[in-house]
DNA sequence: TCTGGGGTCCTAGGACCC
DNA sequence: TCTGGGGTCCTAGGACCC
C-alpha cells in the first residue's frame, strides 16, 4: 500500500474573495464579510488584517476605523458563498474522488493513488486552475497527514515565497509555527501547554504519547503522532450521517412579543425539518431554547426538550410541540435577543422503529409523507417560501438584519449580474 | 444602539444492574 | 445494613473545528 499523502485545499479570506470575484474593483482594498446581524467580523482581507481588525471584531467597535480607512462591509451572503464552494468541490472531484469536504472553504484531498511525482508543482497546477475557472485564490497544504497538511497549508498562505504552496518535507515548519496554530489546540489548551514549556508545534511533536494524553485526552495523543508523520485521521467518507441540526438566529432587535417568536420558531422548525428530511432523517427529540442578551445585566437563558415515541419529520407536529413549551416559559416582561430550534437523535427513514408497544399508524405516517415530499417538490421548483406555516407570517420582524448584502448573483434570478456592452 | 451560526467528539460522574 | 467489583447507559460540560 501506497504511503498516505494528503492535500488540504484552503481558500483565502473565503468570504471576501467570493465578494471580489464579482467586484474586482476591490482587489487590493480592505474588505470585511459581517455576521448575519451584520454584528463582527467573520471574514477578512488581507488589507482588513493589516489593519488591526481580529477576527469576530464587533462591528460597532470598529465604525470608526472602517471609515477612516474606507473598508468596505458586507453583510455575510451564504447562498453565494454556497455555490462558489460548491463549484471548487466539483472541480476538486474530477481531479479525484478521494475528497472529504471538510468546511465551505477547505477540503481534504488523498493523493496517495494519484501517481504525482512532483507535489508542489502539482499544487501550483490545481492553485491556478481554481484561480481561472473560479475565480478563489487559495492554500495549498500537502503532506503525510492531515495534521502536518494543516499546517503546511497555513504556512503557504503566510510566506509569499511559496506562492501559495507547500509540500512540507522538512520540521523546520514545526518550530515555525506557533502552539496556538496547530490544528486541535484551541484557547483553552494553549496556556496550559505554554506552561509545560510547550510554545511551538515542535515542542508538541516532541512530547511523550503519555504525556500527550494526559495533557489534551486522546486528541492530544493523536495530535502527537500526526506531528510525526503518523496518520491517525483517515480521510472522512461522506455520507456520514448528521447527529444534530439547529436552527438559531439573533433576533434584528430585541423583542418582548409572543407573536414575532413563534414566527422565528415556526422559521426555525421548517428549516431544521426541511434539512433533516433531505438527509434521510427522522427525529426523536427535539428542543428550543430562548436567551436574553449576554451583554445586558441580568442575562437569561431557558430551554425545553420534548420526545417522540415515533421519530417524526413533520414540521407542523413538531412545532405545535415546542410552541407549547415555549408558552410555558414565555414572559411578556422579558426582552428576548435570540432564540433556536434544535433535532437531534435521529432514526433513518428507511427503517422506521415502532414506539414502546410497537405501533406505528402506519396510513397517517405514509399520509404525513406524502403531504411533505409534495411541500417540498412545490418549494424546490417555486422557491423557498412558497409554501410555508402560517405561523411564519404573524410577524417576520425577528429577522436579522442585512443592510450591506451584495446581490445573490449566481443563486436568485432577480440578482444575476448585468454587463454592459458599449458600441462605438 | 450595535457583539454570528452550525457542528463533532471526549470524559467524568451518576444511576442502575448483577 | 454492610461489604466489593464490574459493567452499561445517560447526561452535562468541556474542548475543539470552521
Amino acid at each position: 500500500m501506497n504511503q498516505p499523502v494528503f492535500a488540504l485545499i484552503d481558500c483565502n479570506n473565503f468570504f471576501v474573495s467570493c465578494e471580489r470575484v464579482f467586484r474586482p474593483d476591490l482587489e487590493g482594498k480592505p474588505v470585511v464579510v459581517l455576521s448575519s446581524n451584520d454584528g463582527c467580523a467573520v471574514a477578512r482581507s488581507n488589507e482588513a488584517k493589516a489593519l488591526g481588525i481580529p477576527m469576530g471584531a464587533p462591528a460597532f467597535k470598529y465604525r470608526q476605523l472602517f471609515r477612516d480607512h474606507g473598508v468596505v462591509q458586507f453583510s455575510a451572503n451564504f447562498e453565494l458563498y454556497g455555490d462558489i464552494s460548491k463549484r471548487i468541490t466539483m472541480l476538486l472531484t474530477s481531479i479525484t474522488p478521494r475528497i472529504e469536504v471538510y468546511s465551505v472553504d477547505e477540503s481534504f484531498l488523498d493523493l496517495s493513488q494519484l501517481n504525482i511525482h512532483d507535489f508542489t508543482a502539482w499544487g501550483k497546477m490545481v492553485r491556478q486552475k481554481i484561480l481561472e475557472w473560479v475565480g478563489i485564490p487559495v492554500s495549498i497544504g500537502i503532506a503525510p497527514t492531515k495534521t502536518l497538511a494543516k499546517l503546511a497549508s497555513e504556512r503557504a498562505k503566510k510566506d509569499p515565497e511559496l506562492e501559495g504552496v507547500l509540500f512540507y518535507n522538512d520540521t523546520k515548519y514545526l518550530e515555525r509555527t506557533s502552539i496556538q496554530d496547530v490544528w486541535g489546540v484551541g484557547w483553552r489548551l494553549t496556556p496550559r501547554l505554554k506552561a509545560e514549556g510547550v510554545s511551538n508545534a515542535w515542542h508538541l511533536a516532541c512530547l511523550s504519547p503519555q504525556r500527550a494524553q494526559q495533557l489534551m485526552g486522546i486528541h492530544g495523543r493523536q495530535m502527537v503522532a500526526e506531528l510525526n508523520g503518523v496518520s491517525c485521521y483517515p480521510l472522512a467518507r461522506e455520507g456520514k450521517p448528521q447527529k444534530s441540526i439547529s436552527r438559531t438566529r439573533t433576533f434584528g432587535e430585541d423583542t418582548s412579543e409572543a407573536n414575532v417568536i413563534e414566527s422565528a420558531l415556526a422559521n426555525f422548525t421548517t428549516q431544521a425539518c426541511y434539512r433533516l428530511r433531505r438527509e434521510g432523517q427522522l427525529t426523536r427529540r427535539a428542543g428550543l431554547f430562548l436567551t436574553t442578551s449576554r451583554f445586558k445585566p441580568g442575562y437569561r437563558n431557558w430551554s425545553r426538550e420534548v420526545h417522540f415515541s415515533t421519530p417524526t419529520a413533520d414540521p407542523g407536529l413538531i412545532l405545535h410541540t415546542l410552541v407549547e413549551q415555549f408558552s410555558q416559559l414565555y414572559s411578556p416582561q422579558q426582552s428576548y435577543h435570540r432564540a433556536g430550534v434544535f433535532l437531534y437523535d435521529f432514526a433513518s427513514a428507511g427503517q422506521l422503529q415502532t414506539d414502546l408497544l410497537g405501533y406505528v399508524d402506519t396510513p397517517l405516517f405514509d399520509k404525513t409523507t406524502a403531504r411533505l415530499q409534495a411541500i417540498d417538490h412545490v418549494n424546490n421548483r417555486w422557491g423557498k417560501y412558497t409554501l410555508r406555516i402560517a405561523a411564519e407570517d404573524l410577524a417576520r420582524r425577528w429577522e436579522p438584519k442585512h443592510r450591506l448584502r451584495s446581490p445573490r448573483y449566481v443563486s436568485n434570478w432577480d440578482e444575476l449580474p448585468v454587463a454592459k456592452i458599449g458600441y462605438r
